[in-house]
DNA sequence: GCCCTATATTTGGTCGGACCAATTTGGTCT
DNA sequence: AGACCAAATTGGTCCGACCAAATATAGGGC
């Protein structure tokens, strides 16, 4: 039985997301251990180990007298992949926000990498290029090989926050959307540019140049996945006034 | 009875830190329940609950048969505060990692609150920066006032996934590095040249000289507590050889 | 000695009941 | 309306019990 199945974890969940869709305000009394113990048909032990985990994400603050419940605002960033998870699709603006985010750290990431990568490991990352560029044309096929460039970067600039950071980023997020229904259509030509360019930044150890052409490639990755969402969105409102 | 002092918020700190100062190996088998309840003189109960908070951190695997450690590199952002924290001061190789991750955060949040801000909003954030520069000559007095411009840029540019980044981040970083004896000696004129500049791009409304100045200022900063630490870590060690 | 299978033991998962400390709620008085 | 107090509620912790799943051990065969 895998820890995931646990009643506990069960209970948890249901709550993380109750909190995450705001159906209690901020500071207001969580219910008592004995209630949701009761609601779940559960024991009390079972309830707590969940409360506790709910702590430890920073959503409720547990003390005698009731829990209360936290500003979303202020809880550990562990929420962000349940946060995206929530309803049928996930809010543009916090997408967006998140590949914001994601790209400043990523081309940190490429720029340190470049920099810091021996020989051998150039041999490595141009690679994974060339293999990434394969499968350009596809871009659901594409990121196995989109992940496996990120996270020799990674391995490479091996800075433990930015790892860290992106554990909790749920870095998976692309096959989330995937599965969503949700497909960026990227400009022509753009992943060529973005390849280009790293390839350049490769032969030259240029870190500058690959930390812009990610930042390049994310400000359309965002406008595309923003356009997809939109349209995921028309197309889910028009199936549901059928 | 404030929360954090429970036992079992007692029992996860102690174990979390054994796990941060790599007392298990990754994948090895953790101590069991009841073998924890026995060392801490506790009930299966609140052991139980510590260790769904360290799960919750990506600590440890929880499973039938005995918990399992799990690598540092996969757990949450949450243990970074912590591993900073242990001994009598930190890696400064992670400092470093933390420094430049939270710098390039920090000039995308100001960029974007330059660019967004209102009428209002930008004469409060040059009214922030002015009330900084009245401390400009004292590192620690000056922490609260660069807080709250940290804080007004935050709330402007309103990116959630930056906030919940910060929450875990432990934006008092800086307060911990006073605490220990550790005080960065920042060149004459490094912060007039970076609030000169952020004055510059408030009136113009000019977010890349925001960002750029956040990042120049960070490397200063970056280098400057580096230093420190090493001149901290020479004080320690040459105290503990008397 | 190595591998496989069966059995025993250990371990996590959960339950229910008990008791105490801390907080909240409701009633009374001024 | 505000202050105070008692009662009720709530979290914190303990204990013992039982079951499912994983691990360790023993025995047999090659």
């Amino acid at each position: 039985m895998s820890s995931s199945n646990t009643i506990s974890h069960e209970i948890a969940a249901i709550l993380r997301d109750e909190i995450l869709q705001q159906r209690y305000r901020s500071g207001e009394r969580f219910p008592s251990e004995r209630d949701l113990a009761a609601r779940f048909d559960a024991s009390r032990g079972a309830v707590r180990e969940a409360l506790s985990q709910l702590e430890q994400l920073g959503l409720i603050r547990t003390q005698p007298g009731g829990a209360r419940v936290q500003s979303v605002k202020s809880a550990s960033l562990a929420v962000l992949g349940p946060l995206m998870a929530l309803g049928d699709y996930p809010d543009p603006l916090l997408v967006d926000q998140f590949l914001q985010t994601f790209s400043v750290l990523t081309a940190m990431t490429a720029k340190n990498a470049v920099v810091a990568a021996s020989p051998e490991q150039l041999i490595q990352l141009k690679k994974l290029v060339a293999e990434l560029a394969g499968e350009a044309e596809d871009f659901e096929a594409m990121q196995p090989h989109w992940r496996a460039l990120l996270e020799a970067m990674s391995t490479i600039a091996d800075n433990l926050v930015v790892r860290l950071i992106s554990n909790d980023l749920k870095a998976q997020f692309v096959d989330q959307m995937i599965e969503l229904g949700i497909r960026p259509d990227l400009r022509a030509g753009s992943i060529d540019k973005l390849l280009s360019s790293l390839r350049v930044s490769l032969n030259n150890q240029d870190g500058e140049l690959a930390g812009q052409a990610m930042q390049d490639h994310f400000v359309e990755l965002r406008e595309a996945v923003g356009e997809a969402i939109r349209f995921r969105a028309d197309e889910l409102s028009i199936r549901a006034a059928n």
